[in-house]
DNA sequence: TTAAAGTCAATAGA
DNA sequence: TCTATTGACTTTAA
């Protein structure tokens, strides 16, 4: 792979003026930096990858990491993409030549930077690289190179498999995952994916919404109802509180970049009751950045919930314990094998639609998913409720949060030193986003606050064991 | 142990 | 082809 080390000695100083550069990428004086110097040193932090890491090679990309400044994730990704789109330079080569990662997370770390002080060191890495590469003067030019480089090899593959065998030597460029491995014996190691439908998404941000942190029972039944594996159901609660959370950065940071007037009206301030935008139901989960020492930030059960709750007439949690009540005699325990139950599905209770989907392999056969088990339709009122829906999605603004919570921060005097940094990182203010859109999403964040303290709590409390909760 | 963070890699769409 | 999405897996923290 292309090397561009810089002088070593340059690097640690140039590295912070490197590294911190908002603007336009470039235009750093082709100084020291870039040279390819010396390169062998492959340093001693094993664990990096031998990319390219714009040059610099006495200093562990983790080191360099660990010193570096604040970097303005929005802001390099932004521009990153836009040198990409410019020079016509893809998320693959890119990734896998600069960062390291493969296309699908290059175009998740693009689309969905998280702010720096969310990122772990590991998390900061990609955009220190980011930053390294932005400030080569002649990134785009050795990309360029790689590009033309893998063409060629490609070509030459193409050329010589066609009379003979296939020597995959691939492109230099570094492309040729060594998967090693069992070259035969690999058929069926590899089980196909599972590919959740419509009406199962739905069921599962149904859930969510009621409840972001399922107890395990809680999970079981859904994985009953929606004949779906435990893992699945346990792997998609963690994958969507992920997602959202990211979701819910991404928006504070647009609507600060965009809402620069005004506004300084505290968070708590909010009032204006707007739609939320994303699709149906789905963002709404929105969770929040947790506490700078990364805590999980709380689920939002919030509006859905509560609405819910109310509107069919009782608390969300008590219903949806009843529920599980009901639907009890479900085994919990290994489900591997979707015990597709034969009974029908009663009345709409939620759907697992099991055609459209490739599903999984050893997957049950058609039959409908089934309700809990029998007498369920009505047994579960909770998870029916959970499951079906309706309940949520209307009345969501039945409660306004009670708003003394500091945004962003479970606690209020992080929160505001939280606030500060954001604000000096992306230059916006949470106020900012008082405005209609980011309304809700902001109050959300404030009840998911709530929610998370109380999730906290709950976890604590159950674990008899002392916390110190600083509000 | 649990949850979060970070990624991979399959796959859907354009 | 390339990018976006997403279920699953791995690593890291607490």
């Amino acid at each position: 792979a292309p090397e561009s080390p810089m002088s070593s000695s340059e690097s640690v100083k140039s590295l912070t003026e490197l590294v911190q550069q908002p603007c336009p990428a470039i235009e750093t004086s082709k100084d020291g930096k870039s040279q390819e110097s010396s390169e062998p040193p492959a340093s001693e932090s094993q664990s990096t990858t031998p990319l390219p890491l714009s040059g610099h090679s006495a200093l562990s990309i983790q080191e360099l990491v660990a010193m570096s400044p604040e970097l303005d994730t929005y802001g390099i990704t932004k521009r990153v993409k836009e040198v990409l789109t410019d020079n016509n330079l893809g998320q693959r080569l890119f990734g896998e030549t600069i960062l390291g990662l493969t296309q699908g997370s290059v175009s998740d770390l693009l689309a969905r930077p998280k702010p720096w002080h969310k990122l772990s060191l590991k998390g900061r890495e990609p955009f220190v690289r980011m930053q390294l590469w932005l400030n080569d003067p002649n990134n785009v030019e050795k990309l360029m190179d790689m590009k033309r480089m893998e063409k060629k090899a490609y070509m030459k593959r193409r050329h010589s498999s066609v009379s003979d065998s296939q020597s995959c030597e691939s492109s230099s460029a570094g492309i040729d995952y060594s998967q090693g491995a069992s070259p035969q014996p690999q058929h069926q190691l590899k089980k196909p994916r599972v590919v959740l439908a419509p009406e199962e998404k739905e069921a599962l941000k149904r859930a969510y919404q009621q409840k972001p942190y399922p107890s395990p029972k809680t999970i079981e039944e859904l994985a009953t109802q929606l004949n779906l594996k435990t893992s699945t159901v346990i792997n998609w609660f963690h994958n969507y509180r992920s997602r959202i959370r990211r979701e819910l950065f991404i928006e504070e940071i647009q609507a600060g970049s965009q809402s620069q007037a005004g506004s300084s009206d505290s968070p708590s301030a909010r009032s204006s009751r707007a739609a939320h935008s994303s699709e149906g139901d789905s963002c709404d989960g929105v969770d929040t950045e947790g506490p700078p020492d990364g805590k999980p930030s709380g689920p939002e059960a919030d509006e859905f919930s509560n609405a819910a709750a109310k509107s069919q007439g009782g608390p969300a949690e008590p219903a949806l314990e009843a529920g599980e009540e009901a639907l009890r005699g479900v085994r919990p325990s290994e489900r591997a094998e979707p015990e597709s139950l034969e009974d029908t599905d009663d009345e709409g209770r939620l759907r697992a639609p099991r055609q459209s989907s490739p599903r999984r392999p050893g997957d049950a056969p058609e039959t409908l998913p089934n309700s809990a088990t029998e007498g369920d339709a009505s047994t579960s009122a909770a998870s029916t409720s959970v499951l079906t829906g309706e309940s949520s999605y209307k009345s969501k603004e039945s409660s306004e949060k009670s708003s003394g919570v500091p945004s962003t921060s479970s606690t209020p005097a992080a929160g505001s030193q939280k606030a500060n940094s954001l604000q000096s990182l992306f230059g916006f203010s949470e106020a900012a986003s008082s405005r209609n859109t980011r309304d809700s999403s902001l109050r959300k964040k404030k009840a998911a606050n709530l929610n998370n303290i109380i999730h906290r709590l709950e976890k604590a409390a159950s674990r008899e064991e002392a916390v110190e909760w600083e509000f």
